[in-house]
DNA sequence: CGGACCGTTGAAACCAGTCAAAGGATGTGG
DNA sequence: CCACATCCTTTGACTGGTTTCAACGGTCCG
């Protein structure tokens, strides 16, 4: 099965990558959370549900989803192991967030994470640097829709995978062109033929489907002008 | 001075606005602040410096912008009275911010709300919120960005200011069209063409420059796909 | 009064989208 | 284990929305 190369997280029990990212949760006991496991292609939530949980990705991929009436798809984002979402703020769901591939998550409670953060401020700081961060990155994406090329937002997004899956040497992609495309505003098409010319100019390599090796990651960078 | 339109929230000394949004600040006198005003087209800070204060806009505008090597600009965000930035999460500044016309603001310091902060839980959960929302907001902005036209960006656009100026009737814009095209990922060209089509579709009046007066905003909301 | 910026409009070029078709990979069920 | 259906990827040709380039008038401000 190809797509385990995409889990890429040690699976040692995750208590290391709690400690570093999570330790905010882990350590507050009065959080009730439990691990969730999801099959490719599953819903966790849809849009205008109830929100119950916020998920910490152990293992496998997320992408978060919105549709609009005609049709037209935007991916607002994916979300990887060692990272947690489902925190918006919000009581109901604006979007809707489905598994690229198997993925396991700890899902904390909301209500308790409400209470708890209400009164453990250094949980509540913690959470809240790291919406920061969600939020500047967020940002920076923005740029990218606005204003970059389609080869442009090709390479940066390959940058920012081989960064964000932390990988080595080959880079196993969890999600689909499509998605891809969606993500970065372009059609499945234009991705392709990106992706190709990329090839082309012998700076990546296509071994199998959905498989990344870098030849040249510096001739990526000038491409993402950023 | 037709600018002062468009600097809306009561200055019966922003007592009250702190009162709904701010009061997070008000009570922890630990927490040293100042107003501070800046003219029209003034730098607050720039790219790369050293983060030292969060602002709250008591009056007038800020747009938030960040340009690629090459010179093309992106807007980020515009920050208008009500509401609050600066609070990255980073040491150095991402993204320079100025003045579009002439704004008060409340400059909070830093590093006095990074340590109450993580005292206070209330605090902390409150900013955490903020943020939260800060990023929904720039999430769907995204999906604008991503995957919507030219006419239904300037729709979203125009109804997007009308709530947040909660300007009633006539509503006067801060920025100039330049900006919005920044803002959108748009030309200003083509930012012009579309409100000149707005208005001879009779569903705005652009009286003077930068004024728009809305004759159908149920006509918008249909351009306005979300 | 003059200069800079802003807004408007037209014409042409171009990038990316759309449509279409074909081959390849994947997964399912007989 | 193979056949078949479905999804994914690739490529080409065409279309079209947006950008770019250019020119002009208006407004604001020094």
């Amino acid at each position: 099965m190809a797509i385990t190369d995409a889990m890429i997280v040690p699976t040692d029990d995750c208590s290391s990558w709690l400690e570093t990212h999570f330790d905010l949760l882990g350590n507050a006991a009065a959080i009730r959370s439990n691990r969730q496991s999801f099959t490719k292609g599953e819903r966790i939530y849809t849009r205008n549900e109830t929100a119950h949980h916020a998920y910490a990705v152990l293992e496998g991929a997320v992408r978060a989803s919105h549709c609009l009436p005609d049709g037209r798809r935007h991916l607002r984002a994916f979300h990887l192991p060692g990272e947690i979402f489902g925190l918006d703020g919000d009581a109901l769901r604006s979007h809707e967030t489905e598994a690229l591939v198997k993925t396991t998550m700890l899902a904390v409670r909301l209500d308790d994470l409400d209470r708890e953060a209400g009164l453990d401020a250094g949980l509540a700081w913690g959470l809240c640097n790291l919406a920061a961060g969600e939020l500047r990155k967020a940002r920076e994406h923005m740029v990218l829709l606005g204003r970059k090329s389609a080869l442009e937002r090709v390479a940066a997004f390959l940058l920012e995978m081989d960064r964000r899956l932390a990988t080595k040497g080959v880079m196993s992609l969890p999600m689909c062109e499509h998605d891809m495309a969606d993500y970065l505003g372009l059609s499945n098409e234009t991705v392709s033929r990106c992706l190709t010319k990329l090839q082309a100019l012998r700076i990546i390599v296509l071994s199998k489907r959905r498989t990344v090796r870098f030849l040249d990651r510096a001739g990526l960078h000038e491409f993402d002008a950023s």
